[in-house]
DNA sequence: GTCTATAGGGAGATAGAC
DNA sequence: GTCTATCTCCCTATAGAC
């Protein structure tokens, strides 16, 4: 906070992002100390003055990854005059939560590497953050449902399930390059409120698939 | 195939299974071939009897996850009259996905666990399964839009990739006591094909949440 | 804050007995 | 087919100079 630790926070900083980025590609054993400290400009004895070891490394990596979806849903929510629809309120936390997890696309898929991998602790921790985000998204559902918004009495839990799994995906595939991830956010909110057979479609005419077959990942 | 080589066969399916097991667990580098052995009733130094390498172990995991997935969803399209509509191509193709990819969970799970982590041969490889698997959705999409099925000029693609991430999602959450298979295969078609907002309905009643906020995963 | 050097432990893979 | 024993390498974490 004062500007004597601004220093010490940058460094902090560049070695979390290049600890993100090498549990992304080599996992929780693969990745090794001195990867890191080569991937932040260190050499490896140096990072232990920022952190202590490498689990509380993890720890960071995770915590991150939760914490800035939910802040992104949150706000986004927030920002929604009291006379949003159901709908719109879906639409909205679907195109935040793809806009955060892409633009933490380290830190998201590095969660997804280590998965089951951590300590019992740090497991723990998390997933109390986790189960805390989940609960934003069956309120939202809950209350468009109760609103006469949804078609039939689905099990809602299901229906976030589906939801998520499909967002979280998206990290696994997607090239920024290819398309701006707001056209990608829209096209998955008209899937996940109208499905590809049926309703009233507000989905936006298509740009021509570049690569028709691109791998599942 | 004789009867002389079932011996070393069951052996080296024993193997196989504990390595899926400890690779879903461990992921790629956190796997070593002591925890194989012990999950397989072996000393370390038996499995290079039956495997050349860790690589060998993988690569064959690997494998196994796309094809028996891929086997699934061909046997059950190929089961279906010739006069089935795309509707009913696209929930035949989401039941077999997941029963298959349920049934071999350590197997899918370890794809996801270790995804990046493989020698690039290795990877290639199974990008090609991979990529032959997406082309057989992306058939089933394609004919069911150009027989006026879907709703919209949407990205086949996209679709695609919205589908395989929710179903392929469910790997991560699903626990088979909880429900049968089947149910969440039904009430994800039903997603799928009309939504959560509009539609024909074809969802049957669901049973009330067990866990109302269960963890993104 | 960052470095070098190193202690102490555990990995993959091989050799050869049984 | 499976075992034990072992080679060689590389990891996390620490100590102490700068």
């Amino acid at each position: 906070m004062a500007k004597k630790l601004v220093k010490s926070a940058i460094s902090q900083k560049r070695v979390l992002d290049a600890a993100a980025k090498i549990f992304r590609v080599c996992g929780y054993a693969g990745t090794t100390m001195r990867a890191i400290a080569d991937e932040a400009d260190l050499k490896a004895g140096s990072i232990y003055y920022h952190y202590k070891s490498k689990d509380e490394l993890i720890a960071a990596v995770l915590d991150i990854a939760i914490e800035s979806v939910t802040e992104a849903v949150k706000t986004a929510l927030a920002e929604l005059p009291e006379t949003a629809t159901g709908r719109q309120r879906v639409e909205t936390a679907i195109r935040a939560h793809l806009g955060a997890i892409i633009e933490n696309g380290d830190y998201t898929l590095a969660t997804r590497r280590v998965a089951g991998q951590v300590p019992e602790a740090i497991r723990i921790h998390n997933r109390v953050q986790r189960d805390s985000y989940a609960t934003i998204w069956q309120d939202i559902l809950t209350e468009a449902h109760a609103r006469g918004e949804f078609r039939t009495p689905a099990s809602l839990t299901l229906s976030r399930l589906f939801i998520l799994g499909a967002l979280n995906w998206t990290v696994e595939w997607y090239k920024p390059e290819r398309r701006p991830i707001e056209d990608v956010a829209r096209d998955f909110a008209s899937f996940v409120l109208d499905g590809l057979g049926g309703g009233a479609s507000t989905m936006a005419e298509d740009a021509v698939d570049v690569s028709p077959v691109q791998a599942v990942g």
